[in-house]
DNA sequence: TATGAATGAGTCTTCATTCAT
DNA sequence: CATGAATGAAGACTCATTCAT
């Protein structure tokens, strides 16, 4: 929004570096900070103080506080999405492939949930050429699942009569997926798997028919 | 209803005003913002110049901040919880309750889509004292859910073996409730009670049951 | 300093009414207040609070902050002042009519704590012609004590050559005087009178003199 | 001297910095404004304008107003403390000690005025730990001059029954040493050695010994 | 007399960011 | 690569005071 310009200019190399173990470090602390309090909540001297950096120092690995927000949510959400579109192309019918989507999905959140926790939630903290980017990503993922719900539910591909439902029966589904993020804690609850399987089931066949 | 005195009680303690048509006003604008941007987001004078008071005017009506999110909460939520106990009260089966349920939230939701979207994703904003109290009325809101949900699953109340599966429906109903929050737009959707009708057949028979 | 003007205008009718209990009760209650945390430290709502005034209704006994701080002085050392002025009239030699002194504004202190601190610390927080006014019995008090320490220890009146010696001596005393307030507690301290006797000795005689 | 470590050890946990030359700057210059108009009078702003500090650099040496009168009071009641203790421990009688104690103390304010002043006056503006750290130097101060008076008296030290009188003789004297602040001009007044003997003469024989 | 409601000016403090080294 | 030092802009909140009633 403020700076089209900069945005787009400064894309290209937005960050100098984009690999080593200590921007690594860097990045996992903030995502860490920014999924507990949020983007907005977390200072650069919170980051600084939690990953052993110097508040300048940082600086050198991204632009600014919004940079280093979107090469989290820009790596993050583009590995999920690989991983994902990799994974489904491997066949298999529609309920089979809805079951890894989830499965695959929990289990990837289990592995990095801070990094998806802000990756779902801080979406608007984004704003210019940064929000886009993340946005078609989102919309790419989106339409992972609208695919294969469409398939689940028998609709031909391209029914304008027909969307609306599956439109909505797919932001139902992310919609269970990112509440996750609100309840479900490691040590407590049960495993992913179980988890992606109670969540498959309910979605497939709903609580009357997954209970019978 | 019940606990009207009870919120009053506890309210009267933190902020000396509670009605009069400028505090509605105020209340409403602080909502808007906060819904669109986000509490922390959202200065006093971004507040002060919707509503058109001036910036130390406000402080008439609330003593910090979070209070005035606190009351915002606070209101819609009990509001919120008030109807839906007394609705839930007046029977039906188990199915016809869950539809209920969902049908008067989004009805409400779209009565007070800002304030509920505050009471959903600002909880964290809030602390001690009034963070608990607000937790309390979420956890209340949660226990209508459950209960009606492992009514529907056939557990009986209190089966330890069954609780985390009907706790895991009920958290992916609320999942999809308050997500709905992230793309619902008035306009440009389908009604409320239609909306609700999709969201009970996905949960009741999940998409492949609500197919046949 | 700043309205000179509106301070010359303001005097001959610098408040409306100058009697009256509830009066009584603002004017004690500001005190202490004042003694206790410092004029500037004092906000109007203090005030109100501890005398269960309105905060506007008070504003009706006097015209601003400042003028209550004024009129608090002015009540407070006009009284002590015509107090000591008419006692010392009454003779006795200079020794008697230093401890008459030293034991009646002691025993003046222990009746109005609060207001005679305020007199001696907060003279600086008055500015034009208000502090000229406290300022000017300040003055008349310190040539009381002037006039009889010359007396005790020799000097002619008017004596430029003896002049700093018996001002510095002044001085000292006030010094202590003043300094009681920092320190005295009644419960916990001998009384005013025995403190005065003290002090007396003290300031005749000296360590080694009050001794042997 | 032996508790310059304790001295360092509680600072450090309260600011960073500790010197340079800026640095004594920033102390000068807010300990001559809070001296002359009181720490609550005092803005940082005033602070920033006297020091040539932009409002936020200045908090790159302390991190509060509270902090910065603290540090103030802490520097200058410790160096103070110190150099008595040592000068005393070099012996002579206990009159001689009384004179060079009333003598070091008014050339130590002399060099020292404001930030005397400010050790003096604005205890209570510090709360807590801060507040308890400057009592405990102001306290061992205290101690230093009780004990010197009590030998000038003759009374053995630890005599319950003459403790009041001991201690109220050295109230008297602190009284007159910090009242100097309220009165003493140095191009106008005499000497800060000669002011020290007119109250040693003063403190020892009182009026009318020092006149015959 | 008295006050509920309101406000302009100002307070301390924090934040992301920069730059000389 | 890294950082100590510094800052402009902005944030929440408070204060003495006023005015219609």
């Amino acid at each position: 929004m403020k700076d089209d310009a900069a945005a787009s200019r400064g894309e290209a190399e937005v960050s100098r570096v984009r690999s080593g173990e200590k921007y690594e470090r860097l990045l996992g602390g903030a995502a860490a900070l920014m999924a507990r309090q949020g983007y907005s909540q977390t200072t650069m001297r919170d980051v600084a103080r939690e990953t052993g950096f110097s508040l300048a120092g940082m600086y050198y690995y991204f632009k600014s506080k919004e940079d280093l927000l979107f090469q989290i949510q820009q790596r993050t959400f583009s590995e999920l999405l690989a991983l994902q579109e990799e994974q489904l192309a491997r066949g298999g019918d529609a309920a089979e492939r809805l079951r890894r989507l989830i499965d695959r999905h929990l289990a990837f959140y289990v592995r990095h949930a801070d990094e998806l926790k802000v990756c779902t939630y801080e979406l608007d903290s984004l704003s210019g050429e940064k929000y886009q980017q993340i946005e078609s990503l989102r919309r790419r993922y989106f339409a992972l699942g609208v695919a294969i719900i469409a398939e689940v539910m028998g609709v031909r591909p391209g029914s304008v009569h027909e969307a609306a439902p599956v439109r909505h029966a797919t932001l139902f589904l992310f919609g269970m997926l990112n509440w996750v993020f609100m309840w479900y804690r490691p040590g407590r609850d049960c495993g992913p798997e179980q988890l992606a399987r109670e969540m498959a089931d309910f979605v497939l066949d709903g609580l009357r028919g997954s209970r019978s």
